[in-house]
This record gives structure tokens, C-alpha cells and sequence, in this order.
DNA sequence: CGTTACTTTGAGGCTTATCAACGACCGTGG
DNA sequence: CCACGGTCGTTGATAAGCCTCAAAGTAACG
């Protein structure tokens, strides 16, 4: 089964096309559902900005940087981190993103990056000038409404990443961690139980808020009891009822 | 020194308002600081709903609920909260808001709220009808960009909030929740180094993802250094710069 | 003034972080 | 092509932090 990171790889080979054509975007049904009708993708395509490839490790941004541009996963994917403000040593992971999701929007408030953002294999972006796309969503308010929803959807997400880290411990977390990832594959036309994390052991802890050792041993655990078969960054859930009763079972008190 | 419940508590004694006018609101510098301005009040002010009183415990939304309007904080506080969607008995605080904080934001994606809103003591709120919100502010640039900071600075303190709960143990994250308590409160041009927490120790340990007994037993140690003066809810930040220290010493690794 | 809920304190046990070592994989360079 | 170093992942042992249970003390409320 072909995992995310290779999704129409060859597609996205082409370097630096000058301009993206969203209705012909093959993550149009995910990306900007409403949004897109027969006059709204030749809109939006007046706003996005040609793509651009990343390397892993590459920063889309940093950290404080203004904003200019929000960015939309084409293909591959993409951490965001932020670190304490306290001590720079230390950085929490706070999401993965994949096709279709969009990076940046946390800027809006301060115009500025409270996050950062590093491609964690070969990644491809549309890049919209946040600017011209507040512009544009004053006079749509079909894209108005849709910029609202993105927003408001950062926010549910990261209120159900909380309530992860403040409800359950390691097992749940991790086993919600690919359910959750599971139910994302699978809105994206992409197999749902067998798939590729191409995160490291280091970055799902972080963004789970445990010890690497820890997200090993409760994957090994899992792969014990059958739920799960891991090899490496390859995943398959062989009894997902299985998992979720893991959740149900151990949530603290 | 006077504590945020007790803010102005006769002027809003007044029950049900007819027509607020956001003009003459106490809160107008922290609540809408870019919109108010000379006509920009005025347009508000026809916005929002009478003030409504909440006595302890009462729901101002539950999770389900349709979003119908946006509720803004005027005197006293308010908790979010969110079950795991698993099981329902144990919740998870989200937040919690203060004058000025505006809540129902995270409804806004799928038009119905994801989280509950519990008033933690007698508390007045102004309702903004979302609907004509919407409408108002796409006709008003803005007003628009200040849903938009609404929305995003929403997204930035889930994160930070996350970042707490990934990145620290118990004390200092009883300590970054006081001083965070601390800043909020000076803002709102009260006391920063005395105040009164309304909400329970039970409510402060689901917020930050530990045991009642932990946030105790933390708020004594804390009191024992001589950091911090502890009488039931109220407070006291006696050594505001050892408070920062524990942030800096006690994150993990 | 009694009842209830909340808070504090203590003791014990479990989960998980930490330290350490080993093996697997990958890219590099010889 | 193989040897090599480095990163990453796994596994084990240990200990610390925190949760749980239990009970007493305190504040809140009618």
C-alpha cells in the first residue's frame, strides 16, 4: 500500500511551476473544499505562488519570522515546533502536517511566527500571500468563511492535542496518535491501516510529550498484543477495535 | 489589593442591561482595542446582546450546542473544557478565561461547539450574535482583521499551552500558570503580584494535566521556598524572579 | 451549627524518565 | 565494492516523579 510520502510523486517532480492551476489540483476535494467552484479555483490561483520543493530538514520558516505567506502541504510533510520560550534547548513538536493542511496561521495575531516550520522528507508547498488572500476573502465571502474555518479549526486541534497530553498517559497516547493519523490517510483517499510515519521515534514523542524510549516500548508493546505490526517507519493496524479499547482503558483514573 | 472578581462588581450589578454601549465599557481597552474607535463602538454596540449573569456552575454553552453567538467575558471567570470524546467522565480544562477573553471561537469551523463553557463564579458576559458578526465584519476591514487575531491567538495559546504539558513537570508548570495569571491580570490593570485563582485545585491540576494532590503539594513546596504566599485561592508572588528560575531548572532534559 | 465539599498531608506503588549499551540503517569516502 | 562513522531505534536496569488511595483538617453553605 502506498503511503503518503510517495503520493503522485511524479507530479510533483516539476520544479518551480509558475502557475499552479487549484482546479486541477488533485488535493482540490481535501484542500479548499468549499472554497473551489467553477469561478473560485481560477481566484485562488491568482493568489497561490508557484511551488516550491523542500528537502528534509528544510525550514519553510522560523520562529519569528514576519508573515508574508501561508503555505499548504502539496505533497510530503511538514513538523511544527515551538520552543518554551524559556530555554532554546528544547523544542515541543505541536503538529504534523499532511497534504492539504495549512502552516502559518498561528502568525496571524502578531504578524509574525510563533512556530517553526521543517519539512521532515522531500515536501512540496503552495505557498498564499497572506496579504492578497485577506484582501481577496473581504470581497468573497465564501473564502472568508473558509479562511475562518481553517482558523478555527487550528484552535479544535490543538484543544484535542491538550486534552491528549492532560487525560491519558503513554499507551492512549500513542495508540490515538495512530488512529489519528489513520482517520487523516484515510480523508485523503489513502490507505487507513497500513501507512508510513516518516516522523522520527524523537518526533512523536516530543509532540506526545514523552521520552523516545517510551514511544518505542509502548509500540513494541502494542505489536505484542497484535494490534499493531511495526517495521521501522511502516505501520499497519491489524485490529483497530483493539486499539481502541486502549483508549477507553487507559485513561488516568 | 483587589481581585479580578471583585472588578467593578457594583457597576455590573445592573441586571440585564438593555443596550450596552461598548463606548463607555470599562473593558473597551482590552476587549476590542483596534475596532473601538469613534464610529466603531457605536457599530458594536448594536452587535451585542444584552449582558447576562451567570451564577457558579452555570453553562454559558455546552458541547454540541449550535454556535449561535460569541460570548466576551466582562466580570468574573469562566472555564473550557473538553471530554476526551472516549469517556465521558473525566473533562479536561482547557482555559480559562478572564474579562476581556472572548470564548466560542473554536465552534466557528463546524458551526457547533466542541467544548463546554463553565462560569466558575457570578459572572457577566456580552453576547455577539456570530451571524451578523460575520457579516458586519466583511463589511468592516477592520473588524475582520480582528476576528482574524481573534482566531489565530486562539491557535497561539492552545499551542503554548500544549508546549507546558509537553516540555515540563509539575512545578514548573504550576509556576508558569501563576505567572500567566499574573501577566493576564496585569493587563487588565489589576494587581500582578496579588490575586485570587476562582477556579479549584482540582480545576488548576485537569488544566495542567496533573493530580489535585500534585498542584497542592507544589503550592506548598513553592511556599516553603518563600516564593509564593498561599491562603486558600488567594495569592501572593513574593519572589517573582525565583518563580522564573523554576522554569528555567526544572524542564526536562 | 451541622453537613458537605474542598484542600491538605501522608504512605505506597506504578508509570515513565533517565542512563547506558547494543544493533540496524544510511550516507560517505576510501 | 567494502569499510567506516554517525544517526536512529531498540532494549535493559535503575530511580525519580507523580498518581492513587486513605484520612484528617479546613472552609463553605444552608
Amino acid at each position: 500500500m502506498k503511503a503518503v510520502s510517495f503520493l503522485d510523486e511524479q507530479a510533483q517532480e516539476i520544479p518551480d511551476r509558475p502557475s499552479p492551476e487549484c482546479q486541477n489540483c488533485h488535493l482540490s476535494a481535501t484542500c479548499l473544499p468549499e472554497v473551489v467552484g467553477q469561478s473560485g479555483a481560477v481566484l485562488l490561483s491568482s493568489l497561490v505562488h508557484p511551488n516550491r520543493t523542500y528537502r528534509p530538514g528544510d525550514h519553510l520558516y522560523r520562529s519569528g519570522d514576519r508573515l508574508q505567506k501561508l503555505f499548504i502541504v502539496k505533497s510530503g510533510s511538514v513538523k511544527t515546533t515551538s520552543t518554551s520560550g524559556i530555554s532554546v534547548i528544547n523544542e515541543q513538536v505541536l503538529r504534523f502536517h499532511l497534504p492539504g493542511d495549512a502552516l502559518g496561521l498561528d502568525a496571524v495575531a502578531g504578524m509574525c511566527h510563533p512556530t517553526s516550520a521543517v519539512a521532515l522528507e522531500k515536501t512540496v508547498c503552495c505557498e498564499v500571500p497572506f496579504a492578497r488572500l485577506e484582501q481577496m476573502a473581504s470581497t468573497h465571502p465564501q473564502l472568508q468563511g473558509y479562511v475562518y474555518s481553517l482558523l478555527s479549526g487550528g484552535v479544535v486541534q490543538a484543544n484535542s492535542a491538550m486534552t491528549l497530553l492532560g487525560l491519558f498517559n503513554a499507551p492512549p497516547r500513542v495508540t490515538a496518535f495512530m488512529l489519528d493519523m489513520s482517520r487523516r490517510l484515510e480523508r485523503r483517499g489513502l490507505c487507513k491501516t497500513a501507512f508510513r510515519m516518516s516522523m522520527s521515534r524523537a518526533e512523536i514523542a516530543s509532540h506526545l510529550g514523552l521520552a523516545t524510549e517510551t514511544v518505542s516500548r509502548t509500540l513494541a508493546r502494542l505489536h505484542d498484543y497484535g494490534l499493531i505490526s511495526v517495521d521501522g517507519k511502516n505501520i499497519v493496524l491489524l485490529d483497530v477495535a483493539g486499539l481502541e479499547a486502549i483508549l477507553t482503558a487507559h485513561g488516568r483514573e
